[in-house]
DNA sequence: GATGAATGAGCTTTCATTCAT
DNA sequence: TATGAATGAAAGCTCATTCAT
């Protein structure tokens, strides 16, 4: 769902925006409305006229950021010239997300992917879009009789992105962030899945590049 | 309401323990010192007798769960009688922590590790006892020279329990929790990591203990 | 309780005339906010839009009696014409703060004056504005030869008003306070402080204007 | 009223003894029965074979403690060899007071003057043992002829003890309380009031007895 | 649509007091 | 008498949400 044109969808994307960079500042459970509607230079009461109440808020924004990793998931898996290659891309992307957005991340574990009533549809449509390309990417470029007994895509995506979640999240609180390769490393890791599920590994040749750096450029571009 | 927990010292265990069943059933955001009160059949103000606050009951809960979960992974590790054995009981033992209290498991990664200053100490040393077993077996176990290059013993820990944390996940989200085979997707998602780390596999001839059982079994003997 | 106190900024001031009220009939430390929002016919979350906590609400309670107050001592030691008149009515200022609002002054004195942070700066300018009229107004008219050996300005302006503040307790206390010539007795006890101090004593011909009819005026006007 | 003999009588000494020492350092608004019970080595619900409630072991320290300045008061007025000289000694002692143990005297001041109803009648018993010394020492000196128009024994004393306790507050608030001279000020500050009631003054030839030693010697042989 | 004062339920925490042992 | 765990009524404060303007 693209955000709608014209100066009503400006101020839905921009409070969006605000309420992002907030969350992530700050975690999403000490920003209050009112420090919202204040970054957002606007009135309390005024937010409410675009969204239903603070939930829907807390669930836009995620599904407005993940709208965006679902873009770039599907590219990789578009345009992956070897399942090494794509796994690795894929890997630096969750890489990224979690390293400049991990706030946003964590609603979506735990508001969106848990909510057991409100927005399930979209959401979950949602966590589709992003969750599956990797497993096209997958599907695309394993041999069956190479897959091990027990193994399937649906869990060879789940153990690929916890384990670059706990991964990364073990790098931040240890302070190791800062210094993290995230393109050699994803390289490695993505070797390592593919030694797992019977994937052919490759030499890394050409760099990534690297969507942190995209990220960073968007949010220039925006706030412009 | 259960009916009050016993006397004395006992009153504190079944406080943790009631508590750390509201914090699952519900999320540990969503309940308050009256509900755990109202769940143990006490008064409100007779909680603040045992727990000084409520980040620091929150912190028991966790730190007595985490306690015991330790003991079973140094026991794993002290015992096992091959990588694909041990590794598969560890991944068993996360499987069903996350399957019967993952709340608990939640609130240790949120709260306990990320705390900055308070009971930073014994949680950090807790953390320790749980997480190095494992990788006492994978360096028991793994020759240097089958390590591929990249990869350390720290990470192998993150993905593998970051992988089956986010896998199970997905197990309880998609209402497959319930038939999912501990011990056998554990034996196969220990066997797909030795792949990825260059670890020898084994075929699965013994069925493994369950902790699953054991927890349950424990739990009704204290209630009683 | 009254009815809601008008809008906007004088909702602040209704609000610290009736906290003030409050405070002076049951002892300031008796009052809940819940006591004030009641009273002001508000909810008790609208009492934490004007003041910032309870602290806040009693220091500008006291601080806004004091400023009336400060602009009377200051008037006073302005107009003097001589000194016994300009301390007698120096001294009925005094005694009729303490006899409507005997609390207030207690704030002040236990609350403003010893707090050690919070608003030090503006309430030590305030107590310096209700003080130093009368120092000043000592310093104009006693010769230095006259003063008494051992006696300064700052311990006489103590001796004054402390002495008038237990006086005024007593009587209250005796429930003589209804039946107290205010500008007879401040004359008489300017009188007894000239020996003291070594003034020059004159006779009482002139009434003084009571500040005490003028303070009920004003209360008269601003609730309605 | 004296304490009762006999081991119950010497526990509830030590009970008013641990908490007027309590009262003092923190405030007695600060202090809670817990703290006292412990401050005294005993439980809680201990307390409550002692005193009926908070209330009557407030009202029992001060009556406790303004016991034995009643008691120096009295020997003040009987033993006095001039009007200046026991003047001096009771706002020697009143000072001593306030310096010492003020926190006594104003529990003294706020709880007991003010009750309204509980202990009404010892209390006022007491304060005037207090206070009425004084009034027996200006009664026996002042010469009726001499006292100025409209100024009454009551009113001297209420005079002479508010414009101390102002004096030695403000003198404690800006940290000269140290290095006051007790004797020399009082012996000046009577003066001054001699002076304001038509008493005759004297030189100050011997040392007044401080009070404030006597109180400190007393603390420590009752501790021993 | 925009405002922002008002709301009030709800939270954590304290502490004097009670009472079974 | 002594104990001390249990009590529960407050208290101060927060904040998502509403609604008259």
């Amino acid at each position: 769902m693209l955000a709608p044109v014209g100066r009503w969808g400006e101020r839905e994307a921009g409070i969006l925006e605000v309420a992002a960079a907030l969350f992530d500042r700050r975690g999403y459970q000490n920003v209050t409305m009112a420090d919202v509607a204040a970054e957002a230079g606007l009135s309390e009461g005024t937010l409410y006229n675009y969204f239903r109440d603070r939930h829907d808020l807390v669930l836009r924004v995620s599904l407005d950021a993940f709208e965006e990793h679902a873009v770039k998931a599907e590219h990789i898996a578009a345009e992956a010239q070897s399942l090494h290659e794509g796994v690795a891309r894929m890997i630096a992307l969750q890489m990224s997300i979690l390293l400049d957005a991990k706030e946003i991340y964590r609603i979506w574990m735990r508001e969106v992917r848990g909510a057991e009533d409100y927005g399930k549809l979209p959401a979950r449509a949602m966590l589709r879009r992003y969750s599956t390309p990797m497993i096209h990417l997958l599907k695309k470029w394993l041999a069956p009789r190479d897959i091990p007994p027990g193994i399937d895509f649906g869990m060879m995506r789940d153990l690929i992105f916890g384990g670059v979640e706990n991964f990364v999240q073990t790098a931040v609180l240890q302070e190791r962030d800062k210094a993290l390769d995230v393109d050699k490393t994803s390289w490695d890791i993505a070797g390592a899945y593919l030694r797992a599920f019977g994937g052919k590994l490759e030499a890394r040749t050409k760099t990534l590049a690297s969507p942190r750096a995209k990220t960073a450029q968007r949010k220039r571009a925006r706030s412009g």
